[in-house]
DNA sequence: TCAATTTATGTTGCTAGACAGACTATATTC
DNA sequence: GAATATAGTCTGTCTAGCAACATAAATTGA
C-alpha cells in the first residue's frame, strides 16, 4: 500500500473537514454491498441477520433491549421480528416475570441458519479488509470497536442494555 | 452475553462475524448526529455541506462526476443543487465545451459559508474521536482513508446510505 | 449531411422504510 | 385502587431513492 494518504509529519490531520464523513460513508457502503450479497437469501436481509445474531450472541431480555442495541426503532422491530418468526428462525416467548415483555429466542433452525450466514458474513468482512495488511486490518478493527462502544455509550437510545456493551 | 466469547479462545480479531457492521453503524451514527448538529442551519444539511465541500475542494467538471464522488443519485443531486442554488451558495454554469453538462461552482458567499461550517465540522469530528488517544485517532483516520479509497476504486457509484442512520 | 446512438441532466411517480402518535395490556407507585 | 410508567403493536405520514421517461446535445457511421 502506498503512502499516498499521508505520512508527512506536517499534514497528519485530516486535510479537509468532512473527509472523515466521506471515508465512513464509503467504507459503510462497501460493507453494505458485500453484506447484502452475503445474506441476500436470509429473511429480512441485513437486519434480519443482525437481529438473529444479536438474539443469539447478546441474549437481550426483551425487544426493547434488542432494539436499543441495534438502534432499531421499536415499531420497525415489530415487523422485522414478524418476518423472522414467519421464517421460523426466532420465537417470541412471553417473559413470565413481566408479562408486558416478550423475549426473543432463536429456534434450532435459527441457530443453524445463523451459523451458515456467519461464515458468509465473515468472508464478506475479510473481503472488505482485503486491501489492508493483516496488522492494519486488526488495528482498524480494534480502533473502530473502541470508538463504536464510546458512541454507543454516549448516544441516546441505548439505555437499557449497557450490560451488553462490554463484550 | 455469555456465548459470544465461548467459541474462539484467544482470538485477536472481532469475535463475532457481523460485529464490524455493528461497529461501523455505530460510528457512522455518532458521526451523523454530531455532523447534523454542526451543519443544521446549512441549506440541505449534511448533504448540502458535502456537495459544497466537494465542489470547492474537488472541483468536479460536471454533476455526474460530483454525484459519483459523493455516491449521490443524480435525481437526488438535481434537487439538492436546486436548494443550494436557491440559497446562493453555488451556481450552475454551462460548460462551454459540452453544452449538455453543467459545472457547479461555489459563489463567494458559498465559499464563505463553507469556511464557517468547516470549522464546526472539524470540531464535530474531533468530538467524535475524543475518546481515543491522539495517536490512535490518527491511525484510525489513515486506515479508514485507505479503506475508503479502496472501496471507492472498486465500486462504481451507487446508492448511499445515510443510512446511515439505518445500519 | 443526416439519422442513430450515446451521454448529461432534469422530471415524474412509485415504493420501502423510518418515525411519531395512538392504543392495549401489564407493572409499579403512592 | 387511581395514577403513572413501560412493552409492544398498529396506523398514518413523510422522505429518500429509484425506475422510467423526457430533453438536449454530442458522437458516430453510412
Amino acid at each position: 500500500m502506498t503512502e499516498s494518504t499521508q505520512g508527512r509529519p506536517g499534514t497528519t490531520t485530516a486535510a479537509v473537514p468532512g473527509d472523515l464523513g466521506w471515508h465512513l460513508g464509503m467504507v459503510l457502503r462497501g460493507y453494505q454491498t458485500r453484506f447484502e450479497a452475503a445474506v441476500a437469501e436470509m429473511p429480512a436481509g441485513i437486519r434480519g441477520f443482525q437481529v438473529l445474531s444479536a438474539v443469539v450472541h447478546k441474549d437481550p431480555p426483551n425487544q426493547q433491549a434488542l432494539g436499543a442495541h441495534l438502534a432499531i426503532d421499536r415499531t420497525v422491530l415489530t415487523y422485522l421480528i414478524d418476518t423472522l418468526v414467519a421464517a421460523a428462525v426466532v420465537e417470541r416467548i412471553p417473559d413470565p416475570a413481566d408479562r408486558r415483555a416478550r423475549k426473543i429466542i432463536a429456534t434450532e433452525s435459527g441457530r443453524h441458519t445463523l451459523a451458515v450466514y456467519e461464515d458468509r458474513v465473515a468472508a464478506a468482512e475479510a473481503d472488505l479488509l482485503a486491501g489492508l495488511e493483516d496488522d492494519d486490518a486488526r488495528s482498524l478493527g480494534v480502533l473502530i470497536g473502541r470508538l463504536a462502544k464510546n458512541v454507543h455509550r454516549t448516544q441516546p437510545g441505548a439505555s437499557p442494555c449497557e450490560a451488553m456493551d462490554n463484550l
